[in-house]
DNA sequence: GTTAATTATGAATGACGTACATATTTACGA
DNA sequence: TCGTAAATATGTACGTCATTCATAATTAAC
């Protein structure tokens, strides 16, 4: 991978992208919104680093970060979840959940129980090799946390979560007004 | 889509996600680590929440994100900007751009033009086509910025930036110290 | 007891992103 | 200067994520 990043410090010491910055200057027009903009870029470049990381740990492990993420809640639970409860938790569609629980089930971390309750519905059950995996993975995942937020304060990383949620939950509402007005789907 | 997040405020009152300290709360073990393993987690709620705002906004325009971020850059400069440069601009792979630009010049947003002074090199330059199409997408894009952004301070703003970048820049540090120590590619 | 809503999944689609291989061109060093 | 190494873009192949629409099974509602 060719990846050079450079970024610069501001004269408030904050680090920003000085090719964001230009790419963004004109096309925000405004002084006013550039920094949103920026912000949104900077939102996308810390996701794909994380992302890049996850991808480097469970490198060989063939778990990839949708699977995982289920994987991990259902290490949190004795009892099985739902595919619709894990689609909710994780904000993506029912089918999604589908596709990753299988190919957990392919490799033998999952398995599908049905639910006694209701049978339409099947629970998704993490296996006892699943919780190995789980706990082969959760030292070098620790170390690799602790290095993605070296240099960040506590409060830092608290503040980088509020902040994170905010714009989703912005987001949320802002999705809910357009579903009642019906501007996009009558 | 089935989406209905719930966040409650800490006692600081700060947002966090119920759920996503359910299932992380187990995996972090030590409390020290888990606020980090929030902050991630909350860190790809909050890019598929701007993912989705932008597709909601280029909607019916058929321009997806990542051709968005080049058309972008390539709206910044009159002349044209070579694959490589922009790959290495968006931290992803050569490759990845060349598929890009191939959607853009499809969708007739930009071409490529030989570069002058390197044959090997190719300049992708957008077209009066793509810059009345980022010029219709400005106005609209900027409202989306403004309600993704709505409640944050200009400081948060700025503060969310800096903390986004640290991640990245930690992530890129990482990633050189890796390919040199030769840990998985030797 | 018939109709409506919910649940999971099959089928199809598309975007994103990577790795590897290759042809062309440039850069460099003996 | 010649020959080897590096860089550039792209073809091929692959895998993941995530979506929509349709469908069968089941539950809930009236």
């Amino acid at each position: 991978m060719n990846d050079v990043h450079i970024y610069e410090h501001d004269q408030d010491g904050l680090l920003y992208d000085p090719r964001a910055r230009a790419a963004m200057g004109r096309f925000a027009e405004g002084e006013a919104d550039l920094p949103a903009f920026e912000a949104a870029a900077a939102l996308r470049t810390a996701y794909h680093a994380v992302e890049r990381m996850r991808a480097h740990g469970s490198e060989g492990r063939g778990v990839s970060a949708g699977a995982l993420d289920v994987l991990i809640r259902l290490s949190a639970t004795e009892r099985g979840i739902s595919i619709g409860d894990l689609a909710r938790a994780a904000g993506v569609s029912s089918r999604n959940v589908t596709g990753l629980v299988d190919t957990l089930e392919r490799d033998g971390l999952a398995r599908r129980v049905p639910d006694p309750k209701d049978r339409r519905s099947v629970l998704a059950e993490i296996t006892p090799a699943g919780r190995a995996w789980v706990e082969a993975f959760r030292k070098p995942s620790q170390l690799a946390m602790r290095a993605m937020f070296r240099g960040f304060s506590p409060e830092d990383v608290l503040t980088f979560r509020d902040l994170c949620l905010r714009l989703a939950a912005n987001q949320q509402r802002l999705a809910d007004h357009l579903r009642q007005t019906g501007s996009s789907r009558p």
